[in-house]
RNA sequence: GACCCCUUCGUCUAGCGGUUAGGACACAUCCCUUUCACGGAUGCGACACGAGUUCGAUUCUCGUAGGGGUCGCCA
């Protein structure tokens, strides 16, 4: 039988870690094996969902790259894939249990599933068989008054309509599993194999929630500049291990090695700066257009614009061993599109602190006028003979330069700046902070 | 409170009876270097505790402690 796994949210709010990370490990799962991932979502309670959630969980979703074969916007034949859709298929499993004397009605119109009250052991993939004996708890309630339905009992006949064979999900599952099962049997149905998987926790131990930072993925993630495939790779190795000598994976590399056996079952911390870090590696492994295609909405927020491609391109790639989160490309670049960037007051205070730095600056830029060519290598020759011409090492003219071009004494080479910002703004520019001295 | 899960460096983890307990992130130092970074090298740093099983426990069993979870007409 082939493999049927799901992601099933519930559309209260964004799209968080531990459930991205859930909706990974069954598309990972279901890629692996060449099985089916589906998308449901559990939207029963009117009170508590919106469509915006709902929007919002399709969008972080596809941002991170997993893709169902089943669910909203593609259909198909177990639909409709939203619960608030598929009432009447609730009634009629209702119906069977009704038949089956194991539900009752209270007075207020609720209706309540009755235990079978026996021994009943969870079968998982990755805690091992767990038993629970015999409940004490009072009978679930299945239905509400206004005829809308619990989640444990939908989702127990969706996994019975969707065929599921596999059920991953969070580990604050497991407590309630034996609920679920106790209404397979009540249906005559065969339990899904489950494989509940550890939680992501904050840094200090506490559960993870909406407001901890990390927690988002629109929030944390998207918006703040972090790459898909970055993201994809942090999140596979918080609670399962490919045991490979290398931790940076792609998705081709995570699927093929993806053991479902091999999750642990102590959960994880999330620890940001190894986040950060994957991070780091994705993006400087991206070809200049490539990053710039990623920048360019976070260059925008800034208010950064540009007429070249090219050089908007080579200026992002110059930084790119620099920085972590694409939202720190900006303080990065700036310079690089616009003439009235400011000077660093510190770094200014610190250069003016010599008294010949002003005649090096000039000096240097009466050699750069002269040079014949504008490359790389023409700019630094320039320097160099500006530097030999007043006995000084080309190391004690750079600062300065950087500084004219950039306000800065931080970034690319300076040679690179030269050449990509060329030779009119980099004499401008030379001009203009030698007004600062 | 009851029940369930968990416990190796600060964090993510390797380990599946005998290892100098390995790696990654972070941190520190050094090297490289026109800056910031990258990179390289080195260092710091862990088997929660107590019994038991065993010739031998990080590894198996039990207990304790600690952490997490579940006990809804939320999911």
């Amino acid at each position: 039988m082939s493999v049927r796994v799901r992601f099933a949210p519930s559309p209260t709010g964004d799209l968080h870690v531990g459930g991205a990370r859930t909706a990974l490990f069954n598309w990972l799962f279901a890629r692996k094996t060449g099985g089916t991932f589906i998308l449901r979502v559990e939207d029963t309670d009117g009170a508590r969902n919106t469509a915006e959630a709902s929007a919002g969980i399709i969008k972080g979703l596809r941002w991170l790259g997993l893709d169902w074969d089943e669910g909203p916007e593609i259909g198909g034949p177990c639909g409709p894939y939203f619960q608030s859709q598929r009432k009447d298929i609730y009634d009629a499993y209702l119906k069977r249990l009704e038949d089956a004397g194991r539900v009752y009605t209270e007075e207020n119109g609720a209706v309540r599933f009755k235990f079978s009250r026996t021994a009943i052991t969870v079968h998982d993939l990755v805690c091992g068989d767990v038993t629970f004996a015999p409940t004490e708890e009072p009978d679930m309630t299945v239905r509400r008054p206004d005829g809308s339905y619990i989640f444990h009992f939908v989702n127990v006949v969706d996994d019975i309509e969707m065929r599921m064979t596999h059920v991953f999900r969070g580990e604050d599952h497991l407590s309630n599993t034996w609920k679920h099962i106790d209404l397979f049997h009540a249906f005559g149905a065969t339990p899904p194999i489950y494989a509940h998987i550890p939680l992501i926790l904050n840094p200090d131990g506490t559960k993870m929630s909406k407001r901890d930072e990390g927690s988002a993925i629109e929030h944390s993630y998207m918006n703040a500049g972090y790459l898909p495939d970055a993201v994809f790779n942090y999140l596979c190795l918080l609670g399962w291990t490919p045991k490979t000598e290398a931790e940076k994976l792609s998705r081709a590399e995570l699927t093929a090695l993806f053991d479902a056996e091999a999750i642990h079952s102590s959960n994880a911390k999330f620890d940001l700066k190894k986040s950060l870090w994957f991070n780091a590696q994705y993006l400087r492994e991206l070809n200049a257009d490539d990053l710039l295609r990623h920048a360019r909405p976070f260059l925008a927020a800034r208010g950064l614009s540009w007429a070249d491609d090219a050089v908007a391109a080579a200026a992002v790639h110059s930084v790119r061993e620099k920085i972590s989160l694409l939202a720190e490309l900006p303080e990065w670049v700036h310079y690089f599109f616009r003439e009235d960037f400011p000077f660093e007051a510190d770094v200014l205070a610190k250069l003016k602190a010599r008294p010949e730095n002003a005649g090096l600056l000039k000096a240097a830029g009466e050699s750069l006028a002269q040079a014949a060519e504008w490359s790389e290598q023409s700019v630094h020759d320039a320097v160099e003979a500006a530097a030999r011409t007043l006995n000084v090492k080309p190391g004690a003219m750079m600062p300065l330069l950087r500084f004219a071009l950039s306000g800065q004494s931080r970034g690319p080479g300076v040679t690179t700046i030269a050449h990509l910002i060329g030779r009119e703004k980099t004499l401008t520019r030379i001009e203009r902070a030698l007004g600062q001295f």
